[in-house]
DNA sequence: GTAAGATCGTACGGATGCAAACGATCTTGT
DNA sequence: ACAAGATCGTTTGCATCCGTACGATCTTAC
């Protein structure tokens, strides 16, 4: 091993160590208080609106990026409610057997598979949509316009660093 | 039904018709980006510190308020995971077969049980914590100071505006 | 053409996650 | 003292959730 690298790994060590001692409280803050905005708004729309009508805020969720693209492939459905491929599977079991969605093989790639809601599925979030959203506008509505637009940018910032870093980390 | 029924009845469904079109897209985004953002944050920090520990983030967190608080009763552990009493008993299952936590009864109140961490489960927090509080850094560093602290602030005010919601719709 | 590799949705195992119901225990009103 | 009610942690039932492995299918390089 080179003086330089010796000198790098003595360095990285050290400031292990100083990071240990110096604890980043306000981003602890900043860090738990997002998780727990997020639990507070799902479990408030969950008890106000999805649970009374029979669904649950994951199987909300597919169900409306499926209605507002009028179908899709399993795996963008997927990748736009942010849950795994398995997950989807068994959400969506559940979705059909509550008669919401369909799936439907395609015949040009016969490893894919189609959603669609049904007129039992489209009725559900017409009605369940605008007052998902209402109660939406409701929880932020403590906050300015400016508050709300620059707390909507900061997150979606951690987001895209995260990702960006994700990228960097593990290379193709 | 009466005039007057009737009359509500079609108030009714024309505030919901007309709920539908003006829609809050603005509420709606800020909304899905605090929970895009706390499943970044979440998986993250998972797969780069807690997973290689073979331990969850729910079980973390379990385990960081019985080391914070130098013991905890079952209930109050709960409150501060911000999780249910049903899902604690869980997750304590699994920390207790890992050896990380110990459970005991309590003299004076016999429904009560009390939490603390072994030896091995404070060694790996000492361990642990420093590097989830260096991701959880890293993760808002494209912040500016004063960006950061607004942020917190405004998703801690969804939080304090439903907790009061709640307080108000469902008095005692 | 065809074998190697990529990609699809699904099955499985393990761990959450919550509401409701429950038994055990404690508290309180009388 | 003691019955009624509150509170505790657990169990049960259901629905996510994910990583991994898998079989089926499509694509690509040669």
């Amino acid at each position: 091993m080179s003086d330089h690298e010796t000198l790098v790994e003595t360095e990285r060590a050290m400031r292990s160590r100083v990071t240990a001692l110096e604890l980043d409280f306000e981003a602890a803050h900043a860090v738990s208080s997002i998780y727990r905005a997020a639990n507070a708004v799902r479990g408030h729309i969950t008890n106000e609106v999805l649970r009374p009508a029979g669904i649950t805020w994951t199987g909300f969720v597919v169900l409306w990026v499926v209605w507002i693209n009028e179908g899709m492939e399993t795996r963008r459905a997927a990748e736009s409610a942010a849950i795994s491929k398995a997950t989807l599977t068994g959400v969506v079991k559940t979705l059909e057997a509550r008669g919401w969605i369909e799936k439907s093989g395609r015949a040009d790639d016969r490893r894919l598979v189609e959603l669609h809601l049904t007129a039992s599925g489209k009725a559900l979030l017409e009605d369940l949509y605008p007052r998902f959203n209402a109660i939406e506008a409701q929880v932020v509505s403590g906050l300015s316009n400016k508050q709300q637009k620059d707390m909507t940018k900061s997150l979606r910032r951690i987001v895209t660093s995260i990702d960006d870093q994700v990228a960097t980390t593990v290379p193709d």
